[in-house]
DNA sequence: TTGTACGCGTTATCAT
DNA sequence: ATGATAACGCGTACAA
């Protein structure tokens, strides 16, 4: 590895003249940058990020903190980030917390020392005084954290409404939850539509409670259908649960969507893999990590800016999974 | 952000004493060493990760260069490697090559001016000559690139085999084969299995050559229907190619298993999520990136060791959708 | 237009 | 046992 001094030697000018060139700043004679371009191009010098970053306090990283790259939700959102970040010089690192504060805060802690320049974070568990200390750009995705801190989340509340509107729509009357962890914001969100909405159609009010997981989303739906014979529907705190209640039903011969409806929510690429395809409210997920970015990057350009807080709308997807 | 300098001087000691009991390095009196300890306490000190890099040349940081994160086999390789790499104090930085050996080159090059660790790879076009310029372990993963370079692959050959001799055990005599993308070293290796192993058992070839994906998979198995009517079995290039064949099968009302085997290979979580639960050729994906990682980090330790070359074997998982 | 010299925050060597 | 200082590679005042 060659090093700026080397390249001046080669060349027969001094640091500051290559520096300059490498950096188009200040003036420098025609002649010379030709001269210190092709001792570059000789040398095959790169210059060295870790001494750039140390001087500029600055190392054109952002970190990317999400629960766990293996729940089908989160590929996706990592590539939009990636997608929008890379072509603007920017390195993603990702970090996987598993919902655990203290995994998290240990990242966290490593990237001021690492000079990362900007941090998008999906957490349920931190809060302001986690991030207040952090001198650089948050952006809190999928999960608003504070006020003070941008984010960008969809409308859980209102799409879960409109889902259940569509199963009522569709002739459904007795439709149960199975609803996901009570300390995910977004499945509370989900939660309270329901009740929400329950109540005001006078519906009986069902629910099952599970992880987001297809196990889960099985064994719950089988609970779910022993315990209350009648549901002909199920709404499902997200898709992997809703597939988990589809293979329940394969299971226990039950036909759907004839027999009974499922309604996911999220829309990962699963849900057209399965057979009925799945109906779901469907994020913008890649639009989201998209967003995410912009907004990061925006920060990056001109620090100081107000928190924004954008919300993206789900959309109701219509397959096979309902009547 | 307080540096080593400024904890130096609320301790009243020098940078030297600071930095020996950070790195527990050289005598240091138990007094000062805590007098320093408080100071550290008490500005809240954390080593800048920067400066250490520069100058020990070293980052602590390693790339994990694959394909596609959204493709379902790499989120759980990826765990494995964070999950390994973590503890050691490894962070890990993914890039995402969409298999565009631009865009390999271009990460290979930031790496080295970033003072990266090492590298593990997964690429079907990254030769020995883009590799031996780096300084640092690399380890070819999935892909075997060249016997100088360490490697952690699977008997896709063997596997693939065994996987073709199950469905002629269950009586299977139709056999066609749903190929992946001829440039992919996996898929060409599976292709070759599939070819020898029509030879050796005086069955009809029968190919058709798709992508790794959904629709390809549920468009090419259609193809493959109308054009080979009798065919009783689908030996698919991945999972998700065989839940293609298997949504396919659906559409044209053709019963799996009964009138249709459909074998998969990879193993990826999509595979029970689906009805019926699709049999496949499981490689150990967590366990691969484990051992990858493990190996990187013994060549991180000790420098210069010969490449090792490791080859996990798959294992036959049967479903339900084989007869 | 170009060069000198210092600082970024550490670690390691060499004195003391 | 502790301190001063050079070095890691780069960018930028400031001087020339």
């Amino acid at each position: 590895m060659a090093t700026i001094k080397q390249v001046a030697q080669h060349a027969g000018v001094s640091v500051a003249t290559v520096s300059r060139v490498l950096n188009d700043k200040g003036y420098v004679h025609e002649d010379t940058r030709k001269a210190v371009l092709k001792a570059i191009e000789e040398l095959q010098y790169n210059p060295n990020s870790v001494a750039r970053s140390l001087f500029k306090k600055s190392s054109n990283t952002i970190g990317l903190l999400i629960p766990d790259i293996t729940n089908p939700f989160f590929p996706q959102l990592v590539r939009a980030v990636e997608d929008v970040m890379y072509p603007k010089g920017y390195t993603t690192i990702l970090f996987n917390s598993d919902e655990n504060i203290q995994h998290e805060l240990d990242y966290l802690k490593g990237m001021t020392s690492k000079y990362i320049d900007g941090v998008i974070v999906v957490s349920n568990t931190l809060k302001w005084e986690h991030l207040e200390p952090l001198t650089v750009p948050v952006i809190a995705l999928d999960r608003h954290i504070d006020d003070r801190i941008a984010s960008v989340t969809i409308d859980n509340y209102e799409s879960s409404f409109k889902a259940l509107e569509f199963l009522v729509e569709r002739g459904c009357r007795k439709i149960a939850h199975l609803a996901g962890p009570a300390h995910v914001f977004t499945s509370s969100e989900r939660l309270r539509a329901y009740k929400d909405f329950t109540q005001k159609h006078g519906l009986e009010e069902m629910i099952q409670e599970g992880s987001y997981e297809l196990q889960s989303g099985m064994l719950n739906t089988m609970q779910l259908l022993t315990k209350y014979q009648q549901v002909d529907a199920i709404f499902a705190g997200n898709d992997v649960m809703a597939i988990g209640a589809l293979k329940a039903a394969a299971k226990l011969g039950i036909s759907v969507p004839k027999e009974l409806s499922v309604m996911g929510f999220d829309g990962v690429e699963w849900g057209t893999a399965v057979t009925p395809e799945l109906t779901t409210m469907q994020q913008p997920i890649y639009q989201i990590g998209q967003k995410a970015a912009e907004m990061l990057l925006k920060r990056l350009e001109t620090p100081g800016l107000s928190p924004e807080h954008v919300r993206l709308n789900a959309e109701l997807t219509v397959r096979q999974s309902t009547k």
